[in-house]
DNA sequence: TCTTTGTCTTGACTGATTCTAATATCTGGG
DNA sequence: CCCAGATATTAGAATCAGTCAAGACAAAGA
């Protein structure tokens, strides 16, 4: 693993050491490879399908297998410092992004993720009756749409649907 | 679980006609397997898994297959009859209940899956700002408890998680 | 009836994820 | 330092949900 160079110290270095210094702190065995799974997770602001990120991991640590992804980031879900989303098409978005309680919108056209804080959240509720007898635990906001660029033309090259997707 | 004694008919009876009947009256070719398909997921008040249609076309028609199953859903959704829903664990999940808006109540215990009507919809909004440019389509709304069952001690027997599960 | 068109079935196939069993690594005690 | 026991990692097989493709079948029109 690259020994990172002293000087990189960015705004993403300091959401990187946010997460893996709290998983240091628990008495969780922080190990290379879920470190870099860790940190790369941190480092992308747009939600990485567990391939997407074993493919990065992999630029870091060519040796780290696919299961120890999945291991990995189902550890870290459960431990609640990562959020799992189904985006109902392909695979699992996953979010570390779990401090600020965060909604999401979805592009139909695209599959692109982005985190957004809709307004009126705090008058949404379910009266006793709808309640049905649960005990409420969360709730799911999932907007859908459209993006930019899947609301254009659709004429020439359109866009391709990397696992990418997600404009910046 | 005992399913409904023959004498709650009539309030599905009515749902059953009015589904296929707005089927007969589309240009599509209502064969017995499509209506078997149809029949059963309006039959349900729990929502049902691909699987779980399986099960009971079957029941009434054996020489259905599972593909025909899955394509049957699939035109009716494309059809905007019926409503697909993934629950982020386990199947998708298929409800017949599209014409009145409505949103769900999702036990992650056992998976069940009931329609709710919140209230402070009206407000929900995202901001110009936050709609980062999207043309929205639609929202989601999953809340996510736990249901009178699975609240329970969960000391003995706890209650086995078959497909069925739907806490009727 | 013959043809055309559309539907259905079977079974193979894909993609996403989990499981398994063997191997490697870490940690604390002597 | 070396060992034992616990924990993590690996490669690949297995599983699950869903799709695809090719031929069999069935209904509607000429």
């Amino acid at each position: 693993m690259a020994r990172d160079p002293a000087g990189a110290r960015n705004a993403e270095e300091a959401v990187i050491s946010e997460l893996v210094e709290r998983l240091r702190s628990r008495d969780w065995r922080l190990t290379a490879q879920r470190r870099v799974v860790a940190e790369v997770l941190a480092g992308e602001h747009v939600h990485l399908s567990a391939e997407a990120v074993y493919d990065r991991a992999r630029r870091i640590l060519p040796e780290i297998s696919l299961a120890t992804v999945y291991n990995t980031l189902n550890e870290l879900v459960a431990m609640g410092e990562v959020l799992e989303i189904s985006t109902g098409e392909g695979p699992k978005r996953y979010d570390p992004n779990t401090t600020v309680a965060h909604h999401h919108l979805y592009c139909v056209g695209c599959g692109g993720l982005r985190d957004v804080s809709p307004e009126g959240l705090d008058t949404l509720s379910l009266s006793a009756d709808e309640r049905h007898g649960f005990e409420l635990v969360g709730v799911d906001i999932v907007f859908r749409g459209r993006c930019p660029q899947c609301q254009a033309p659709a004429t020439a090259g359109a866009h391709a649907v990397t696992s990418e997707s997600g404009s910046a």
